[in-house]
Order: structure tokens, then sequence, then C-alpha cells
DNA sequence: AAATAGAGTGAGTAATCACTTTCAAAAGTA
DNA sequence: TACTTTTGAAAGTGATTACTCACTCTATTT
């Protein structure tokens, strides 16, 4: 990794976050890196090849977050570190889930490659053991209605239009008695 | 409305919703509603202008569907009517849906114009008047956590990916005592 | 010192884009 | 009929797009 392809990559994530892949020309990212447009294909083939690179890193940090949490051993620990788990990763590195979250809803070739991932599928895994060991009645459905929570706390944050998010995990704690 | 813009309309919202708004040319949306390109300028003044026509439709349609629950007398039939109103809705225009969800999430201009519309404080509040009169201790935050769970419904309605939605109303409507 | 190889440049390319212009056929109106 | 307006098709326009190509520069190897 050169130092010219961390500029690319930068940019790239910068202005793929605030416009849009569509809407971000190579040119653009070229300018605002400071090199040559032609270096982008030479290290990266072409533009899909660069949102590829920066989406691919992404994916295995949140991997490696979700792992773990499934090494936690108490029930409640993991259902709390669940709902946790969005606003850590997102404050983390706001600009990639900003564009990971834009290719989901881009319904485009590109945003299927990467969504049909098996880490959704964990996920769940993780909350119906959870659940499952803490006696729930149904703990197919619950681990399904707290999946669609903990997304709709991901894309929230990820809007940044979420003002009390501390409150609300205080409330879901209380709620779920973790 | 002559015949010829309702093709245009029909082939618009259909390219729309499958490649997305940036993806669909001009050329290709004629080439579907089988009329000249320069037709569309012509009614729509820019293919901007035909995005707008068609999205405001759908904004009335979800403004008129949200009038009829806030109608309602029983707070619980509210909430019930709250939580079927993504299931109704994407059901009788599921195109219509696909599209305003994807510019919710395309971060560009154009999609800030429709989403800071007045719609989300309205749910929001009807959700907050049968919370509070069900005597809920903290209604303000049950309604958030409401308003998540719908969101999340509907966005998975819109892309398809939810298999057992009515055991999971039924799930929905045992756990709130609906 | 000669040869090789990778990093980097920037002008150039064909294709595609949203949009305009021109003009003719209908359709309405007197 | 004679006119005006509306509706439409077809062939443009310049700008922008992703991507290529011929080339230079620098550093290491032979």
């Amino acid at each position: 990794m050169t130092e010219k392809q961390r500029l690319i990559l930068d940019a790239a994530l910068k202005l793929f976050a605030r416009d849009g892949y569509n809407s971000t020309s190579t040119n653009k990212i070229a300018k605002e890196a400071g090199v040559s447009e032609g270096l982008i294909f030479r290290h990266f083939r072409n533009k899909e090849g660069l949102l590829d690179f920066i989406v691919q890193q992404g994916l295995e940090i949140m991997k490696g977050e979700l792992d773990k949490t499934g090494l936690l051993k108490d029930p409640r620990a993991k259902l709390k570190a669940s709902l946790l788990l969005p606003a850590n990763i997102v404050e983390a590195k706001p600009d990639y889930w900003k564009v990971q979250v834009s290719l989901k809803y881009m319904n485009h070739e590109i945003a299927e490659k990467y969504h049909e991932s098996e880490f959704m599928e964990n996920a769940l895994a993780l909350l119906l053991d959870a659940f499952t060991e803490l006696g729930y009645k149904n703990p197919a459905l619950e681990s399904q209605l707290m999946m669609m929570i903990i997304s709709s706390l991901f894309l929230s944050l990820v809007h940044g239009d979420i003002d009390n998010h501390d409150e609300l995990m205080e409330f879901l704690v209380k709620k779920y008695k973790l």
C-alpha cells in the first residue's frame, strides 16, 4: 500500500459518503486525492474495484465486532452488547457505514454483492441463542424483533438523526431486564 | 393527463424502482414507454421534474392512510393500524415505495426534499397519543421504539425480505396486548 | 553502466448523459 | 374553411463519464 493508494482510498471514502457512489466521478476523486486520474485505474482496475476495496474492509470490521460479542457467556450481556453494537461501530467509522447503507438502498448490482452476506444470519443466531437461554416463550420472533430494532438504530445513527441514544438504550435495557 | 404522459410515468416508475434514479437515463425511459425522448421534457420539464411528479403522488397516498389511522378512537386500534400500515401501503404500490426508500438513502439533494416532511412527526404524535392514553409509563420512548419497529418493517417489506409477516404481526399484537 | 520494473502523469477516447431545436401532424376553434 | 395551439417525433447539442494509452521518472537488479 503506497501513500498515493491511501490518498485515493481516503478521498473516495469521503466523497462516496458525502455525495454517493454514482455522483462521484473518478475525476473528482483524483482531484481530492491530489493524484492523476489514471493512477486510480492502475491500482484499482476500475471505479467499482475501488468501491470493492473500501467496502470489503468495512465488512471485516463488522465481522470482528460480532465475533467479539459472540464470545460473551452471559445471555443478557450478549443482548446488551448487540444493542450497543450500532453506536460503537458507527462512531468508529461513520463514513464507512454511510457508504455501506447507501449501497444497500441503491438497488443496483453493486449493492447485492455485499448484503447477501452471512453476517445477518450470524447476528440472528446470536440473538436466538440468548433469548432461548433466557427462557423466552418465542425466541425466534423475539430475536427477529430485536434484529429490527438494532437495524433501525443503525440506520438512524448513520443518518445522524438520533439525539437521545443513551436514554433510548437505558429504556431498552430496562424493558428487556438486561 | 394524456395517454403518453401515463406511459412515461409508468415506465419511469418501473425503471426507477428496478435500477435506481441515477442509473435510469431519459433515453431508456423513452424507449420503455415507446415515446420520443423529447416528450419527457415537454411534459415534465426535466428528469427531476419527472421524479417529483411520481414521488409527490406517493406522499399524498401515505398522508391519506395516516389520516385515516388518526381518525380511530380506540388507542389500541390506532397502534394496531400503525403496525399494519407498512404492509398495506407497500402491497398497494410496491414500486412507489421502492423509489421512495432508495431516494432516502441516496444521500443526494433530491432525497432531502421529500424526507424532511412533517409526515414522521405526525406519525410519532399519533403513537404518543395512543401510548399516553393507555397509561404507559414512558410514552415518548415507547412511541420512539414503536416508530423504529414500524420503519424497519416498512424497509423489510419494500425489499421483499420478510416471509412471516402475519406471524410477526400476531406476535406484536400479543406483546402490546392490542 | 545497462536493463528491468513499478509508480505516476495527463492528454485523449468513445460512449452516454440530460436537454434543445426543428418541424410536422393533429386537434381544437372561429 | 382558415387559424392557432397542442402533441409528438427525430435529429441534434455540449458537457461529462469511465477508462486507455504513450510516456516519464525513480529505484533496484544485473
